[in-house]
DNA sequence: TTGTACGCGTTATCAC
DNA sequence: GTGATAACGCGTACAA
């Protein structure tokens, strides 16, 4: 017959693993059997106070764990939440992950986090291995997949929120803003300054469309005013102070009379106000600047940063109620799918 | 495309999950049996060429995604490797994250992340469900947990990786530095350049050990130095730049003519540079600055900041090598569980 | 309320 | 090299 009807407590060194309390251990013990602890789990109120009573000391005394890959293929949905961010090192991106996963975990689910650096190949493959986890749900940063990407979650049924841009139609669900419209902001902002020579200064734009629609946004406002030009300027590698400080040398080269600043990145923003404070600029009497981001320094550096603030972690909440109630509700219909968390344009003295 | 004249095409209101595309079908299409195409996805090479082509195409043909659920199942071990870190918003841990993330999806791993938020009970909860998915091993960050959670970890026989933190005897592998050994060369330094009123400001040093054992090694070594006084200044909240100029400002308060600092990271150096600024001291003439971190904006700033590396993305890399060793290979012995990763005092132009 | 039986999709062990 | 077959640990009708 079998050959582990008798309880053999330990001593099988055979595997390694030995993830040796199972469910029907607890049940053992408890003198139940095992449904009736699976009920207890999933349902406590559903089974007899003194079974409960039982079962409840069984685990503790077994130290039970219960396996999540048996019961993600039992039920054909496992308890992962799959996030693909394009890099965790992105402050933006580290501040909706860690509220999402805050969020997530008070509802018992775990986040599988990847990586696509900005490409499009990268999240594909990402996306297909995710799916292979039977995932309650898979959360993409942006609107701009492979058309494979699309087919392979479309077809998979899965829960998808689509998260930091708004605009294109999604694959299921989104949350989060326009970016024309922040690159329109900052460019009525400077505008309103009377500012007249204008640039948009970011990075990795040719990868990150989202910075590249804020510059195009930018760049559509501000040549609909009174302006003497506007350019956009382009550092191909990561946002970081350094490319700020590079792109403002850039900027003043190209630019006569260059009286206003918008960026793609409050990381790139503090890189031009450094290179500023190097080269005797004040700002904002000569330029005025404004980034994006909000990023924890914004508010202190000096002069403070004028900048637009996204809510990377309001982001996080929507999109985990989005899939919270996508999973146990129903799922949202119409209006109710996509989720405008819009942006907040912070004046302080860098303007 | 078409192609998916299955028997059930799509539209089952009931059920949203369809994870239809099994091994068996496969199999079926490839005219071979179900272990033949488990063999093949595992090791190619022991299978026929024939079948090896004939599977591939119905693979791709079918657009089959194995599902890592069931294997994890069948295989007692899946392909998931958790990691728990105190915030991912933390640039160290961000860093290195997205470094474990990059060096183990090449091996077909994924990353399950966690954060502790610094809460002993909330890595415990973490560690809990992360052994839940039998991972293939688990990524703490630091020495310091709760007895149970050791316990759980040494019971699982699961490969367990401590990070950022040398010194105690690790559960069963760890790759870091010594955080007291990185505060006792900060106050070197600072006695170098002849500072004799020292201060450590630091942030929520009540929960982050690391930080406060950076704070001790510091106090350590500068109080067997030739020194006037030597405190350390906490602030309970996190450690961001407006922390910075808030330590600043409470150690020209207590400490008369203050002339050395060392900061627990490098965003309080950055707060406590600007707050120097505006209160009109001249950095470093009147206040050496020493950071921790060497973030991104350390090179740029100004002046710019001497400050420690710790090597957030080579940490990843040892960890990552320790983890793909000890799954496929054997497990390291001895020292070779253990690795150092240094620290290094870059200086510049705060000191 | 509780128990029985079966199946989820894969891996691993053998015979062939 | 290839293919039956038995687990893997749990969810879930159903039956009791």
């Amino acid at each position: 017959m079998d050959a582990d009807s008798s309880l053999q407590p330990r001593g099988t060194r055979k595997r390694r693993k030995m993830q040796r309390v199972t469910m029907m251990d607890v049940a053992k013990l408890a003198a139940v059997s095992p449904s009736t602890v699976s009920l207890y789990l999933r349902k406590p109120a559903a089974v007899s106070p003194a079974a409960g009573q039982e079962i409840a000391r069984a685990i503790s005394t077994l130290g039970y764990v219960p396996n999540l890959v048996a019961g993600g293929l039992a039920a054909a949905s496992s308890k992962v939440v799959s996030i693909i961010v394009p890099s965790i090192r992105n402050a933006f991106f580290a501040e909706t992950v860690s509220t999402l996963q805050s969020e997530l975990a008070t509802e018992g689910l775990q986040v599988l986090l990847g990586h696509s650096e900005y490409g499009e190949d990268q999240e594909e493959a990402l996306v297909r291995t995710a799916l292979s986890w039977a995932p309650a749900a898979v959360v993409l940063t942006g609107l701009s997949h492979s058309t494979e990407t699309r087919k392979l979650l479309q077809a998979s049924g899965v829960p998808v929120v689509e998260m930091w841009e708004l605009g294109a139609r999604p694959i299921d669900m989104a949350v989060g803003f326009s970016h024309p419209q922040v690159g329109a902001s900052a460019a009525r902002h400077l505008l309103s300054k009377n500012r007249r020579s204008l640039t948009f200064i970011g990075a990795r734009m040719q990868e990150d469309h989202r910075a590249a629609k804020r510059a195009s946004g930018f760049a559509e406002t501000a040549r609909a005013g009174e302006i003497l030009s506007c350019e956009v300027i382009n550092h191909p590698g990561a946002a970081t102070v350094e490319a700020g400080s590079l792109l403002l040398n850039r900027a003043l080269q190209q630019i006569p009379k260059l009286d206003g600043i918008a960026c793609s990145n409050d990381l790139i923003a503090l890189g031009a106000l450094f290179e500023c404070q190097r080269q005797g600029i004040t700002v904002p009497d000569d330029i005025a600047l404004v980034g994006f981001g909000d990023l924890d320094f914004s508010a202190s550096c000096i002069p403070s940063l004028t900048t637009i603030r996204p809510s990377g972690d309001l982001i996080g909440k929507e999109v985990a109620r989005l899939i919270l109630s996508s999973i146990h509700g129903e799922r949202p219909e119409g209006d109710a799918r996509i989720i405008d968390t819009g942006h907040v344009l912070i004046e302080r003295r860098s303007t």
